[in-house]
RNA sequence: GGGCAGGUACCCAAGCGGUCAACGGGGGCAGACUGUAAAUCUGCUGCCAUCGGCUUCCAAGGUUCGAACCCUUGCCUGCCCA
């Protein structure tokens, strides 16, 4: 009855979560919620700093869904108003605040993505500048009365960046007590984030009980490594396997990986029994990882195609059905109409696919780079072409061209 | 307001008048190896170029035959004192 229910629910809510504060509390909500049959309000807070979401975030949304399976209410917090002040978490320094338009524009970016894993319907989306943009100064200052500077230096990068000599903006404080003050107003029953957030999610705690009210409950998800398996996947370390990523790239983002780091994808971003998965060939679960996630984000037959081009351009080492960039070249771009032939290196910054002629050089005499099979040595070499006829140009490990002269 | 210490390439960090496009580490890229990888080893890592040249070391001036290094002012950061 209402207790196996009970358990049920918790078991699912509990998996992979790092901490929750307290568990206690949990449960009485949760019994509350199945004796009153009132969904409870479940807040994540999204910071629309990034244009796209990357498989880091997918592990919060993928609790969200759980919740959302399970009859609760998600309330999916776009801080765009937070967003404009920068959330200083795991950046030893200050943020750029971002214009309106580029929150609005990645908010919009935001919806969009969530919803292949959220169900729309019953998923409610909230802006925190609804409140916080018509704020008066006066609630401002109560707002801030509510919590102690002592207590904002024991958040872990302010300490440090305090010892290190760093620089701290007053402005920065205001972000964990406006996070705190959403759940006040939305009156959140739980708020979920990663770890690095439980600091924010405690002043949210604080700050409900200041108000009045039951202090939610943090339930705290562990941080995704990013494909260099050591940082957590974020966009500012280049790290990151975003859900707006080509399917060929996701694919191989996703194959680049440790095995290692391979079981924790397995673990953080699916509902695969682990003990299964090191039964199998390391490259073969790999595989399948890559196919299942490509699969939820870009759809069965963007699979099929991905793993032809990883197959082709990485197993074989063949050139991909896809090529990176194709260039047509027509008379006037030779300097001798007669010879029909262009330094190399003019021939690579064609192709948009190397940022200038002196790195070209050195892909070319480190020999990172192929024609038609044939690895080029002389930097300084020039290349001559037939009309009508295709080049495939390979261009380090995994960038190909194709180059063609057409009268 | 006063005193002190700093600002060097993607990041950290040497250099303190010529031999500096600038030691070292991280990251990145390439080659070898491999099960795609990871790990490991090797090389590269401002731009243009055949020797060679050009633009850099917070910004703007100045001293000097010559400055990342010295001086001045400004901007930025941190600490201490008020």
């Amino acid at each position: 009855m209402t207790t196996s229910e009970l358990n049920r629910q918790l078991e699912l809510i509990l998996r992979g979560t790092v901490e929750v504060i307290q568990l206690d509390e949990l449960k009485t909500k949760l019994a509350e919620s199945l004796k009153e049959q009132r969904p409870l309000k479940i807040k994540a807070g999204f910071d629309p700093t990034a244009p796209d979401l990357h498989l880091g975030h997918t592990v919060l949304i993928q609790k969200l869904k759980h919740f959302q399976e399970l009859g609760h209410q998600v309330i999916f917090l776009i801080g765009d108003f937070t967003g404009m002040i920068g959330d200083p978490t795991g950046v030893s320094e200050t943020r750029v605040a971002l214009t309106k338009e580029q929150v609005l524009a990645n908010a919009k970016t935001y919806e969009q993505q969530i919803f292949k894993t959220l169900d729309p319907e019953k998923t409610r989306i909230e802006f925190n500048s609804r409140w916080m943009n018509g704020m008066r100064v006066d609630k401002m200052v109560e707002l801030c009365s509510h919590y102690s500077v002592a207590r904002m230096l024991e958040r872990d990068d302010f300490s440090k960046r305090y010892r290190d000599q760093k620089h701290i903006s007053v402005h920065e404080f205001l972000y964990p007590l406006v996070q705190g003050y959403d759940s006040v107003v939305l009156e959140s029953d739980v708020e979920l984030g990663g770890t690095d957030q439980k600091f924010n999610l405690l002043v949210g705690r604080d700050l409900q009980r200041n108000y009045g009210q039951k202090p939610q409950v943090v339930l705290t998800m562990p941080l995704l490594e990013g494909t260099d398996g050591v940082r957590k996947m974020s966009k500012s370390f280049g790290n990151y396997i975003a859900l707006e990523d080509r399917p060929a790239d996701m694919f191989g983002k996703l194959m680049s990986i440790s095995d290692e780091l391979m079981l924790r994808y397995y673990e953080l971003l699916t509902v695969m029994n682990l003990e299964d998965i090191k039964r199998q060939h390391p490259m073969e679960a790999k595989m399948a990882l890559a196919e299942q996630i490509v699969r939820q984000y870009h759809g069965s037959e963007a699979v099929e195609e991905a793993k032809a081009d990883f197959q082709q351009r990485f197993q074989k080492r063949d050139f991909p059905d896809e090529p990176d960039a194709h260039v047509i070249l027509t008379a006037t771009d030779f300097s001798n109409p007669q010879d029909c032939s262009m330094p190399v290196v003019d021939v690579l910054m064609r192709t948009g696919l190397v940022p200038s002629k002196s790195e070209s050089r050195r892909l070319i005499s480190q020999g990172g780079v192929q024609v038609d099979g044939e690895k080029l040595a002389d930097p300084n070499g020039m290349m001559s072409f037939e009309p009508d006829r295709p080049y495939p140009m390979k261009i380090g490990k995994r960038k190909f061209a194709i180059i063609e002269f057409k009268k």
